[in-house]
RNA sequence: UGGGGUGUCGCCAAGCGGCAAGGCACCGGGUUUUGAUCCCGGCAUUCGCAGGUUCGAAUCCUGCCACCCCAGCCA
């Protein structure tokens, strides 16, 4: 059951295909355009296509669909392959890249044009527009709809040449302006572009159009199966339309599956995008983005993140999927494989003054409370020690477990012990502790029977090390920061970010490499952060706190 | 009657004519040197609504309703 491959409808075409013999082999690709960063839904996609190609024994592409230099740069077509690799996926052969496929595109054009399937049009953007018609009503022919052949093929050798200027002509497909589907209405298969791309320089002037490339650059490279998001459905006659009229290499088939839309998050390309722009966020890779970067950034685990798209499964109903889900599984797997350490985030002294200040003594404690090949690692105790301000009450009901003046409560792995003062500052507050040890309980029950409360994390006060925690939550308050005509903007969290520059750390977490995880005791899991950590000034991002049930 | 989709527990999601899986969340209880984990138990007489077919329907038919997508020379 746990490892039972998931079963949605396009394992069952796919099923169902490799058993009918129409496809030996299953093909898909990840076609991402290089103009932004991968976010959670692109997460989701990769998870799909990988997953579909590894589960059936196929491969997987990806292919940059870099139909549109304006908007791409070198720069995105790195972040997203080290974004797929972080993730665990390895694409079949080369990257591959629509541009290579230009002039094999330009050919097919050229062809529909010989067969008088497609036309130069004169029409500019504005006109055009009007031509198309409305959802309701139909579009009307553009006059330049039956120019020849032969004039057709002139002007379209021209705009290759970059003999017209950008919007003075385009190629369209002679379909239907009447089509009840607007993708229909003599779609645009090529437009003027006198930009340099940023694979093939200056070497075109023209630019196909996602629809006039993609279903080709699935033919060209096999693909069997080609899964998008519901909104390219539309598309799919046209897509279709292409691979019938072309003579294409092959015959894929498109297939589509609903968007993932994460509760209190957006995935909006251009509204991250602001967020960004605005400073919102520190940049893409902020810990508080959906971005897969920002996941990584966060301390997510590419475990985590494929777990979480195997628990949504895949279908073509459209909903908002709740981020508790996403969390879950983040906890599970940092539960499972993070060690434990100890931090203190609002540090109180706590003074044994029972025990000897020049005294030390390292105690053995389990990275892990139930994996031991995680093995264990040495704490400093001393005599003075830090734990959270939160606790330790002067007075508390039965209800709270942790210090409480006269009370005693058990120093994680280390011994029990029993506040007996309390030190305070001119305004009144708690600025230290007194307490002393109870003898023989390391590991052991007070011999008096009297047991402590709760448990605390705790870290020496002279043998620990300063810390900065960056407390991270979520960036938006509202459950659906986007949907309708919300302000997204107007719901982020004030405090989806807050800097803890004094925390306590125990020791051995200066020996943390950027991007590990910890589980901080009582507190969460955390992360050093991948860029600004180091053992001299040691930084942990927060991942996402323990589960609480605690009521009261 | 513009076209294309989707509607099963608060959320995700199985099911495809034989009498509602599972996960998340939530609520109880147990274990516990993490108020974590783990363990046990609870949680849709009902499948958008209304009719119909059938011995029998969430699954078939008909009609409604709700929501999503489409009028970029974006993808």
């Amino acid at each position: 059951m746990e490892n039972t491959p998931a079963s949605n409808f396009l394992q069952t075409i796919i099923s169902d295909d490799l058993a009918s013999g129409k496809v030996t082999e299953i093909v898909t690709r990840f076609p991402p355009e290089p103009n932004g960063y991968l976010h959670i839904g692109h997460a989701k996609s990769i998870c799909v296509n990988f997953g579909l190609a590894e589960a059936n024994g196929g491969r997987c592409n990806l292919r940059f669909d870099d139909t549109n230099p304006e908007k791409e740069s070198q720069e995105f077509i790195e972040s997203i392959q080290q974004d797929v690799r972080w993730l665990g996926f390895t694409w079949d052969g080369e990257v591959r890249f629509a541009s290579s496929y230009f002039q094999q595109f330009y050919e097919w054009a050229v062809y529909l044009v010989e067969q008088g399937k497609a036309y130069v049009c004169d029409l500019n953007a504005e006109q055009a527009r009007e031509y198309r018609g409305t959802l309701k009503e139909p579009g009307r022919n553009s006059p330049y709809r039956d120019r020849p052949v032969a004039e057709n093929l002139d002007l379209l050798a021209r705009m290759k040449a970059g003999e017209f200027g950008e919007g003075e002509r385009v190629l369209r497909a002679r379909i239907d302006m009447a089509s009840p589907n607007m993708n229909m209405r003599d779609p645009i298969l090529y437009r003027i572009r006198k930009m340099p791309h940023h694979q093939t320089g200056t070497e075109w002037a023209i630019y196909p159009t996602y629809d006039f490339a993609h279903g080709q650059e699935d033919a060209i490279e096999g693909i069997t199966h080609s899964i998008c998001t519901l909104e390219f459905e539309d598309h799919r006659p046209l897509y279709d339309w292409f691979l019938d009229n072309l003579p294409v290499p092959s015959r894929p088939r498109q297939y589509e599956f609903g968007r993932l839309n994460p509760s209190y998050t957006i995935t909006s390309k251009r509204k991250l995008k602001q967020l960004v722009d605005e400073a919102v966020v520190a940049g893409w890779d902020d810990p508080r983005m959906p971005t897969v970067s920002g996941m990584r950034r966060r301390g997510y685990t590419p475990a985590a993140i494929r777990k979480f798209c195997d628990m949504i499964g895949t279908t073509r109903s459209d909903g908002v999927v709740d981020v508790a889900m996403l969390e879950f599984a983040i906890r599970e797997d940092l539960n499972a494989n993070a060690p434990r350490a100890m931090a203190v985030l609002k540090p109180l002294k706590v003074v044994l003054t029972d025990y000897p200040e020049d005294k030390t003594e390292m105690l053995a404690a389990p990275n892990h409370p139930t994996r031991e090949d995680l093995g264990q690692r040495q704490l400093p105790f001393t005599r003075e020690v830090y734990i959270d301000a939160e606790d330790f009450r002067e007075e508390a009901n039965k209800k709270y477990k942790r210090l409480v003046l006269g009370k005693r409560v058990r120093l994680r792995n280390a011994y029990v012990i029993e506040a007996d003062a309390v030190v305070k500052n001119d305004a009144g507050e708690i600025v230290e502790v007194h307490a002393h040890t109870i003898p023989n309980t390391i590991g052991e029950n007070p011999e008096d029977g009297v047991k402590p409360k709760g448990v605390i994390q705790w870290v020496s006060a002279s043998a620990g090390k300063r810390a900065e925690i960056r407390l991270y939550d979520r960036l938006f308050n509202h459950e659906a920061p986007d949907r309708g005509d919300n302000d997204f903007m107007a719901h982020i969290n004030p405090e989806s970010l807050q800097i803890v520059n004094n925390a306590w750390i125990e020791p051995s977490l200066l020996e943390a490499l950027p991007e590990q995880g910890f589980q901080f005791e009582r507190e969460g899991y955390f992360v050093a952060d991948r860029y600004d950590h180091s053992s001299e000034m040691p930084v942990f991002n927060k991942t996402i706190g323990l589960r609480d049930t605690w009521n009261d």
